[in-house]
DNA sequence: TCAAAAACTCGACCGTGGTCAACTTTTTAT
DNA sequence: ATAAAAAGTTGACCACGGTCGAGTTTTTGA
């Protein structure tokens, strides 16, 4: 009876990934005990820490599969006449509607994604590239259509516009950002991404300001 | 005798955050002990715990108290006179050697400070916000200059700047950025922000593009 | 000055993430 | 078919972060 092993462990490391959802949305991350997700996935807790290293590594297997989902949401939705910032818009909305539902869980992702502990070995990689792959991709439409600049790098610009994003959710994740103000919030940091910071050639044109609660800057003292 | 209470207390709490500096940067902040930490105090486990309400908010003001010294070297070793992307790199770059040097705590500071676990309520917000400040400063000196546009708001710019810092960091813990890389990716960053990624009026110009490691986009379909 | 109250200190104790040596099941080789 | 080897499973066990109630010191106020 050959593969018999191989079919079992796919099926097991798949129930700890769906027992761990269930558990970690239901109870939160903290509060799942590791004994409890084996008990809910069939198997030892020893067990557990023969397919993943550590109860985050479940975590991130885990968020890997709900986020292949959202590309996938956003595919539907998105508009393909729309004027591509709105479009790129768009596909972070969806990714944020993800959060608005799961805070804590999308949290600790996000931690992790962007403080991982050493530079990645993993596949998550793959999925965070898969996801920054979309942004490139609209990226370089914006290009052809001249709504950005074709000259430059269409990796570059995607970053620049994943780290606004990345941003804006840690700012939601500090208070500085209200959950009704994220989508003016994104649709200025793109706009004002695409349009620069620097003195426009018309000459009164003034870019818009974010809405921050809690933030102001110290008042200005001329000098 | 009034306020001798006081005065202890300011004591003790000061001896906790020293010895934490002195044994998470020995140790690492994972191998450090609570208990080792308090006896290094001269004080008893539970002590600490009447300080501090965990483990990383100790951390957490410890950094905060380093943070402190970072604006301080950065106004040593700012050139004023320097067009003000620069200026804003340097202070990027003071923060950056903070990086280098203690990588393992600045990670957890920064995996803290953007995704915290509820809204800060903390004064660690002060230190962030002194630190954004200084940003906007150079902002508004941008301004005057007309080397960013004085009809835009100053803090909105500078959460741009700060957003893509920020970003930065999180690419060079993920291995996309190599520290040699650094400067200059941050002086590129800095320049899209200001000059914008649309199409510039002279028509050929090219924005630089960052050197990313292990990071490419997918080849391009024509559609 | 002294006793009651308040504030503070402490380490035994608890719960949980993660380890490991003993045990079970599957595969390999003859 | 069978035994040895390899692979996989398991829960008792360990270490450490954090809690708590008993004990100690300081403050209050009469």
């Amino acid at each position: 009876m050959s593969g018999k092993r191989e079919q079992n462990k796919r099926l097991t490391r798949q129930a700890i990934v769906d027992s761990a959802r269930m558990l970690f949305i239901r109870k939160g991350f903290e509060l799942t005990r590791i004994e409890d997700l084996a008990r809910q996935a069939g198997i030892g807790k020893g067990t557990v820490y023969s397919y993943f290293s550590s109860k985050e590594q479940i975590l991130i297997e885990m968020i890997s599969e709900e986020r292949q989902q959202l590309v996938a949401r956003f595919e539907q939705r998105n508009d393909e006449s729309a004027p591509i910032g709105e479009q790129i818009l768009t596909l972070f909305l969806c990714q944020f509607d993800y959060i608005l539902e799961h805070r804590e869980i999308a949290r600790l992702m996000y931690r992790e994604s962007l403080f991982p502990v050493k530079p990645s070995i993993h596949q998550r990689h793959q999925v965070d590239n898969s996801y920054l792959n979309a942004v490139v991709g609209l990226v370089r439409r914006g290009q052809q259509r001249d709504e950005i600049n074709p000259n430059g790098d269409a990796l570059s610009a995607a970053i620049i516009f994943y780290n606004h994003y990345s941003m804006a959710i840690s700012g939601w994740y500090m208070g500085y950002i209200e959950s009704e103000d994220m989508t003016m919030n994104l649709r200025h940091l793109i706009e004002m991404a695409i349009n620069g910071l620097h003195r426009s050639t018309d000459n009164t044109s003034t870019s818009p300001a974010l809405k921050l609660a809690r933030l102001t800057a110290t008042p200005l003292e001329t000098p």
